[in-house]
Parts: C-alpha cells; sequence; structure tokens
DNA sequence: GCAATATGAAACCATTTGGTTTCCTATAAT
DNA sequence: ATTATAGGAAACCAAATGGTTTCATATTGC
C-alpha cells in the first residue's frame, strides 16, 4: 500500500513534469490554443508556423505524451483534439500554490506536510 | 502602441516559457514546496538533495529567473524566498484553459479571438 | 494502376539541460 | 592572522530538445 502510494506519487510526478514542459514553449501552447478552437488535422495545424511539418508533429507527440492531445487516427488523416479532461494532478499542485500566493501560506504548508506523511522518498 | 502591445505580449510569452519550464523539473518543485514552509538559505535548501550543492543552486538560478523565487544576499548568507506575488500571466493563461474544461469551450475559443486582434506574431 | 496526399521514421545537427569536479572569493569566527 | 563557512564561476560531460532533410508507407482520387 505504501509502495503502491509512492508509486502513484512517482508516476504523478511524471506526469507534472510532462505536462509542465509541454507548457512549457510557445509553439506548443499556440497548438493548444488552435486546436481549442476546434479538431484538426496534422497538415492543417502545421501549416501556420515558420518551421516543417515534421517538427510541428514533434510538438504534437509532446503534447500527447502529457495527455493533452488526442489524436483519432482515420485513413490518413489523423485528427487530433484537446484531450476533453483537465490535468487534476496540475490543477491539484497549482491549487496549493494559488492558495499559498492569495491568503499566503496556510495551504501550502499543509500540502508539503501531507506530503512528508505520504512517504515522500 | 500596436508595436509596443506585441512587445508586451512576447515578453509575456517568454515569461511563461520561463514559468512552465522551471515547474517542469521535479527537483525545482520540491525546492518551491521547501520554501513555502518559510526562507532558507542555499547551503540549508541543497542539504536534502541526492546531489551537489552546485547543482541544487543552479536549479534556484532557474526559479530566480521565472521570478518565482527571489534572494537576499546577507553578508555570505543567500536567503532565498518565495516570490511573493502570483505569476499572473500564468494564472490567465491557465484560467483559459480551466474555463475550457470545465464549461467546455467558450472562454479559450475567445480568448483565441481576442489573441488574433491583438496582433499577434 | 498511378499519381497525389497525409503522415511517420531515421539520421543528423546545434543548443540547452542537468549534472559533475575543481577552483576562487568573500565573510565569519576564534 | 588563520581557518572555516557560504557561495559562485568555469570547464567539462552525457543526454535531451528543437530543428532539419531524406526516405518510406499508407490511403485516396482518378
Amino acid at each position: 500500500m505504501s509502495s503502491s502510494a509512492r508509486a502513484k506519487r512517482a508516476a504523478a510526478e511524471d506526469r507534472l513534469d510532462l505536462v509542465f514542459h509541454a507548457l512549457s514553449d510557445r509553439t506548443r501552447r499556440d497548438l493548444l490554443a488552435r486546436l481549442a478552437v476546434g479538431p484538426a488535422m496534422v497538415t492543417e495545424l502545421a501549416a501556420p508556423f515558420a518551421m516543417s511539418r515534421i517538427a510541428v508533429s514533434k510538438h504534437l507527440k509532446v503534447l500527447e505524451r502529457a495527455r493533452l492531445v488526442v489524436r483519432a487516427i482515420d485513413g490518413r488523416v489523423h485528427r487530433c483534439s484537446l484531450a476533453a479532461a483537465a490535468p487534476q494532478d496540475v490543477e491539484r499542485w497549482l491549487g496549493h500554490y494559488r492558495a499559498f500566493w492569495h491568503d499566503t501560506l496556510g495551504a501550502l504548508a499543509r500540502y508539503v506536510e501531507r506530503d512528508e506523511k505520504n512517504g515522500r522518498e
């Protein structure tokens, strides 16, 4: 149980790595913005950018790994769309800091405390 | 005006790059968590980690560049603390996606629209 | 069947990243 | 004055990033 909890925690950390890294690139944020308007295929997504289609394709893969984007393959067309579900772990993580920034300190301190108990490393 | 608006926007984008990148590393997130408990000097911050002080120092520099952490030099001691102010741009950015994920689509579409008008690129 | 299209795979390249170790410089403390 | 302490700087290294180009593979349209 403690071991599975640790495993789950490690996975959540990985997800945070993936999501934050995915968001740290302007091109990828632009792709998300475009996808927010509606689904699109890869070529369509790549068109507005001053870089090769392959480069955009790689960015899409990063977004997919972070599970921010999903892809439905239909014949030769790959239709990409924003993942419907919010990244809960990210929201949760940021929530603690928002609490800190807004009402100064309490919530995050509690978070860290809980964290220690939960057998971090 | 439109040129200065563009410049400001580019700066905001850079900030997003910096902040998201800073958050994409587990060590750095752990540092933030530690700092949320209270200010600390570099050696103190480095102690719990299985890496050199210099490595932690570099991570701190990344957090500083993203303006998530500030440093007050007092004699030979560098006292680091969480930046008091929330990264507004980040909050704003995420806010739009939160809106999308929660009430599906509307807010983000509006965001993108406004974005186009505001002379992106 | 054949040409055009949508896409990925592989190999490559320069730069950045996350680490290290080995110095060097201030400031304290005794 | 000497020694211990807090810290950065520089040089280095392996691995990951963000690009590229070239080639390969399905699918679709005629």
